[in-house]
DNA sequence: AAAAGCAAACTGGTATGGTACAATAGTGTT
DNA sequence: AACACTATTGTACCATACCAGTTTGCTTTT
């Protein structure tokens, strides 16, 4: 965890609509995605909630929500666990993703509104302006990116399902942000994307998603090879 | 909820390493699936702990998971509510699911194992032995079909995505048993599906997936006008 | 020295009391 | 009669205590 915090002055507390165990799930979410948390660490009830002064039941909460999204797994009466990344299932997950994408930037290469297409590249040019090193600034541009792609065509489900599988590739990608493929050239393929969908040719749309989804992985097995603590086996 | 429990006799209890929020939310789920809890109504901490005889903290954890899924809404300090179905939701999850079922049978047209294809037969054949009249064991089967087409494959992820799909897609079913399409001719789909994986024709499975998916919603729009308050808006 | 047994220190799961906020019914005012 | 105000009820959220398994480490036994 990145932030320490003194005692008796709470890190969270409810604030608006938004709990405590929300907000504890966004935290350990990020963290864990970010590597700040190593995968196969203890995490426990007593620990969390001790370190920022909250009670158990909403650190409880909140490790329910992560075990939804397979980022920590709960043993009971044993307890719980960052997972460790699993090339098997990265590669499974990358599969589901780029099904999903290519067929929401056919969709939008056949119909999509010309207003769509300036906030996509504004997003682009955005990330253009990312000054070198800021890589997390850059990624959240590049998930703003890909939301904007879904919900340009109305598939507000598609990004759903496509966030959680997002979470499990970033945390491949905040492994090799170094020695990753250079931003520039992924600045490059968003903007052959939105170069097929503004021609109207979704083949051509399909194959630049395609190329650019597997080109965010191809550092996939260097990294495990690099890190066998934290991968599964 | 269809079975009553009397006082000091505990419907629930933690049994094995299964908590009772875990059972609880697997009951609500199905309960909700089916019908049995009416979209827009209210479901308070307390009520159900009480109608269970467990504590609100288990029922807690469950609605939890159970808004995770869509299928209430929590809203703080006013109450948690069965969703309403929606007819846009369920089209857009209809598309997320047939692209990566169409992507799963095409993979599986291409280099699934023999015994696999058995397995499916198998099913398919169990299916046309069900009385006519059990839609649910009907619908159970048909689960089956199409979790062992994905894992035929090694596509784990994929089906759990789908799983959370067919939620969506089921509480639609569930509303038109009747003048749904008939069982037989579902049945027939199922197996022109693993005709085309037989054959080694991913072009004739995936359109055979695409029909199928296509014709579960069919009723749609008319299930939608007969029970105006289940759906939203 | 090695193994068996036991006790203490964990873990997550459950029950329950209290809190803040929202909605509502009721009362008083204009 | 219509409106403003107040008290009551009901909700999810948080904190805390207790429970039942699991693990760990020490002690005892062989």
């Amino acid at each position: 965890m990145e932030q320490e915090n003194t005692p008796f002055e709470r890190a969270f507390r409810q604030v608006g609509p938004v709990s405590i165990g929300t907000q504890l799930y966004r935290h350990l979410r990020e963290a864990i995605i970010r590597g700040e948390l190593s995968p196969g660490q203890a995490l426990s009830e007593a620990e969390i909630s001790k370190k920022y002064s909250v009670s158990r039941q909403p650190v409880r909460e909140a490790f329910i929500k992560l075990a939804e999204e397979r980022l920590v797994t709960v043993l009971p009466q044993r307890g719980t666990f960052v997972v460790k990344i699993s090339v098997a299932d990265v590669l499974d997950a990358r599969f589901v993703r780029e099904v999903i994408e290519v067929a929401v930037v056919q969709e939008a290469a056949m119909h999509v509104l010309p207003e769509k297409i300036k906030a996509l590249r504004d997003i682009i040019a955005a990330q253009a302006r990312v000054p070198h090193g800021q890589n997390e600034q850059f990624l959240e541009l590049d998930e703003a990116f890909h939301r904007e792609l879904a919900y340009s065509v109305g598939r507000a489900h598609a990004w759903r399902v496509i966030e959680g599988i997002k979470a499990q590739m970033d945390r491949v990608r905040y492994l090799s942000l170094d020695d990753a493929t250079p931003i520039t050239h992924l600045i490059e393929q968003h903007s052959r994307i939105v170069d097929g969908i503004e021609a109207g040719d979704p083949v051509a749309a399909a194959d630049a998603m395609r190329t650019h989804l597997r080109e965010i992985i191809s550092s996939l097995p260097g990294i495990a090879e690099q890190n066998p603590e934290t991968f599964e086996q």
